[in-house]
DNA sequence: GGAAGCATGTAAAGTGTTACATGATTTT
DNA sequence: AAAATCATGTAACACTTTACATGCTTCC
């Protein structure tokens, strides 16, 4: 069995004490690690169940109740597989799929009203997002740390200051863009 | 038929004067579209024809010599589509998928030294990108100014100045994290 | 004459999302 | 008593990528 990435997102969140389906949907949410690596149960839960078949994982059956529930924990091969990855060296390139950014790069069409009502929304976008980072990320990522992890918070640190430097980049476009044919 | 995100790619750089699959695809990669929306000839030779099924394309036969062309052209109605979408109000959020910042995400697990390896090459992937970007996108950008078209040029700047902003970003949490647990 | 680039496409496999389906527990 | 949250999963659909398949033209 081949892993993907989203194998080592659940490894990895499952090393961390994420130990149901359930509980590393919910962190990835919270957490926003969403942001970067998106996922939904429907990729979660046959994972998990690939990843224990191949020998990465296990569980035990962990009820609230009557309410069942499985408690996962990483097999040594699973451990090996897990650092293994976070030491490669090589990194792949990010992707990003912006269809804001597709509909700023044919603003040629727009007329100069037009795209600056589009800039001006891509800026709220930002603050929104920025907005999100500080109020809830950060807190959580806090205290996170008081537990001794230090890279959520540092995550939830960068999607903060990346938004902010994109409401300011915008700002300054919205200002060129008003600046440079006027009429 | 529903249109998707890169049914407007295609119509936008039909639009824009790229009336084959080939000038499609090529120009997408010359300009780094694909940093933001990347496809593939196995999208675009079938988007092509299901666009022009459903009345938003028509082309003409452009033979180099024996080798076979298709020239396309928006019809009205793709002209149509295409404003429209770009008018919309609601920008969906962007979506990002970097497993950079996702073992970023996990470096708790790493040793000091380990994590510092990996903020290093995310730099590094960071500061080559910008490079990419000034001096292949932004020249072209320039170029395509010239006549007329100003945002080729703002996307390749913003492209530019956000790895920029990421290479000072991870050098500053290298002389954090190097500062921090100091030992 | 060979390599690089131009040009169009299909098939299969892989990946991801949405909708569906069910039921228990906790909070209001 | 109702609503929100906890919890697990499947089926169908949509989308994307990789590999394959072919052949012409231009540049070195």
């Amino acid at each position: 069995m081949a892993l993907k990435t989203s194998s080592y997102l659940i490894l990895g969140l499952v090393r961390g004490g994420m130990n149901s389906g359930y509980a590393i949907k919910r962190f990835i949410e919270e957490q926003r690690m969403s942001v970067f690596w998106a996922t939904t149960f429907a990729q979660i839960y046959p994972e998990l169940s690939d990843l224990e078949k191949a020998g990465y994982l296990t569980h035990r059956e962990d009820p609230h109740g009557a309410r069942p529930r499985h408690a996962y924990t990483l097999t040594a091969k699973g451990e090996r597989a897990l650092m293994s990855w976070l030491r490669r060296s090589r990194i792949p390139p990010m992707e990003l799929r912006d269809e804001g950014l597709l509909r700023l790069a044919f603003a040629d069409n727009l007329s100069r009203k037009e795209a600056i009502s589009l800039i001006r929304r891509l800026r709220a976008r930002s603050e929104e997002a920025e907005r999100e980072f500080r109020e809830s990320i950060i807190p959580t990522g806090e205290a996170l740390q008081a537990l001794g992890l230090r890279y959520p918070l540092v995550i939830g640190r960068m999607g903060a200051e990346y938004h902010a430097w994109a409401v300011k980049h915008f700002t300054q476009l919205e200002a060129e863009v008003l600046d440079d044919e006027p009429r």
